[in-house]
DNA sequence: GAACATTTGTACGTATGTATT
DNA sequence: AAATACATACGTACAAATGTT
């Protein structure tokens, strides 16, 4: 019943620090915890932790700089939509769900991918 | 010059794949040499290899199937598009560039994006 | 500026598990 | 049952960028 009870350990880190993002309880421009801290706090590796943290760049909620940290982005849609693109039957949807998250907070994009959605064989 | 010459090795394996699937050299339900394969190829670890594999997976170019292999999926946008997707701020577009490619293949997306491109602050 | 510690980036080797053939 | 191929995961090493002393 757990949920991430059988997910593999890459992706239990990835949540957790979703979900501190998510939350609010770590805010834009916080730096999240080193990933050797990461590999003691969950028990995971570098690799395993490396993996998690570089999903969460590749959702667009966090940025890594070498040498210094990885830091949370700013998800205000408000300010932070630059461009729209539509995605073409999408394997791995996993990673796209925090960017579908941040999405939802702008009206204006919920009706536009509304509008288009149905579309098909244009 | 060499465009690639500095490029980390999991990027060139990346972008050789890429350019083999685009090309059309190989097709649509293709299946991709097996990563052991690729490791010869290219003289690089299953790490890295993996890694590129798995972004192509991420940028829908391909899909893994564990005990099969790997296979170009269809790219055809009147087929394949089944919904437009907006993305705050991306950090990482290298990955979403073949997506864009993909994109660009259908003209009523293109008038979707251009059109939603130059909205901010909703 | 220089030296040093920290942190992420890339890369290798290896082991084990799971799915497919 | 057995071979193949991807999936996850560990440990390690060195490079590059950054921050601090």
């Amino acid at each position: 019943m757990g949920g991430t009870g059988k997910a593999p350990k890459y992706q239990k880190v990835f949540d957790a620090l979703q979900r501190e993002i998510q939350s609010g309880r770590v805010k834009a421009g916080d730096r999240l915890p080193s990933e050797a801290e990461l590999e003691r706090t969950f028990g995971a590796s570098r690799i395993t932790v490396g993996r998690a943290v570089r999903d969460l760049q590749l959702a667009g909620l966090v940025e890594r700089r070498a040498g210094s940290g990885s830091y949370v982005k700013a998800r205000n849609v408000s300010e932070a939509l630059s461009f729209g693109l539509l995605i073409p039957d999408l394997g791995e949807t996993e990673i796209f769900e925090p960017i579908c998250q941040g999405m939802m907070a702008s009206p204006p994009a919920r009706q536009l991918a509304l509008l288009w959605s149905p579309a098909r064989r244009p």
